[in-house]
DNA sequence: CCAAAACTTGACCACGCGGTCATGTTGTTC
DNA sequence: GAACAACATGACCGCGTGGTCAAGTTTTGG
């Protein structure tokens, strides 16, 4: 069993690291994410061994709360609408953490535990998607990957402009949603991606230092 | 007049940065694009005072050539067509060049060179949107300033997957694409946003590093 | 209350970064 | 070909990074 003040300062250091990282990004320094959370940077390195696994373990917990979210979706009356307030969570979440949007093209793909929660996570998107496919409310070519990936469009689309126009992903949110119609739908030039492509990717990206 | 070789050897050291900017993004290291140039860092730097002075150039360079190409296209016979054509090649710019999708959201907006050349950007989108707009190709909200941004959205979109589905950017295109087609247009929740929001955007961010 | 185990601490290390500069080399000019 | 300016060079600097560790401090079980 862990001593008291050790666990109380794991999650010190876990709220600091969270908060750091959503302000400034991945490149945080673990010194100042240690001088947030008021302890030494030695402290940070015993509880987590290197950086990587602070940042893989926060991914972890940020994502398993999407995907609770998507199973208490699933039960949801409205599949379009379910679908929609996923896919606004799923955005939220990139576009007010820094860290949460850089990394979607990078880093921590590569930890196991990140893998299997963003595995978790398509299943999830999946569902929801097949329930509004369905329902009739989206067109009959889109995937569970497509939705996940339609986070980064949204948020990312939005992101050059920062805080100066801060509700503005929803603006293209929903520009995507109305493509997602299965009224105006044309045929898609290219196959949806693969769980196949996804692995390949994370295991092929050298990440930004080639 | 600068000296023969000196000329020979800046072009060089930009032939080198951009092939390296491309593969590895905007944390190469000069001694890298040094090296990969042929020449010593120290001449790297007598050519271009700071790293972002370098970066700036070719950014200058890649965003005249979209430029460019939207200028040809603004006399193109079917305004859809040349929109979409304007569309593939800015998002062709980000799918195959890490610094530039990396920069949409951070550094070098705040050089001059690079901010006036984006503004051309975004005048040479808002009149393309316009044509397409006035011949009933596209939904009446979508300006230019979105076409701009949805450039990101494709390109990120498809990102996380990198070479794995090279092409997919393609699918996520032609799905906004349909998202801007106006049959299935339902009213967006935030307004466009204007060119004030980029400049305070530009000035107010303050980079990866906090 | 005490000793052993768990934990914290901050100085320290090697490294790679952007950037500088005295020195040597090369192209240019008359 | 001489003499000067323009340029190339690579050792070097300060800095911040992720990560380590011996020594000191606390909590805990008996």
């Amino acid at each position: 069993m862990p001593r008291a003040d050790a666990a109380r300062n794991r999650q010190l250091v876990l709220a600091a690291a969270s908060a750091e990282l959503a302000a400034h990004g991945l490149d945080v320094s673990m010194a100042r994410i240690a001088a947030r959370a008021g302890v030494a940077k030695g402290t940070v390195f015993n509880h987590f061994p290197t950086k990587e696994d602070l940042v893989a373990e926060i991914f972890e917990d940020r994502i398993g709360g999407l995907v609770a979210l998507g199973a208490e979706l699933r039960g949801a009356d409205d599949p379009a609408d379910a679908l929609l307030r996923f896919m606004v969570a799923g955005i939220e979440l990139q576009a007010t953490d820094r860290s949460f949007c850089e990394a979607a093209t990078s880093i921590s793909r590569a930890d196991p535990r990140v893998r299997a929660a963003s595995g978790r996570l398509a299943e999830t998107a999946e569902q929801l998607t097949r329930r509004a496919r369905d329902a009739g409310a989206i067109r009959a070519d889109v995937t569970g990957h497509d939705i996940v990936l339609l986070f980064n469009a949204a948020a990312q689309a939005a992101a050059p402009v920062g805080a100066a126009a801060p509700g503005l992903w929803r603006r293209y949110l929903h520009l995507i949603f109305d493509g997602l119609a299965p009224g105006s739908a044309h045929e898609l030039p290219v196959p949806a991606p693969t769980a196949a492509d996804f692995t390949a990717a994370a295991s092929a990206d050298p990440g930004p230092t080639g």
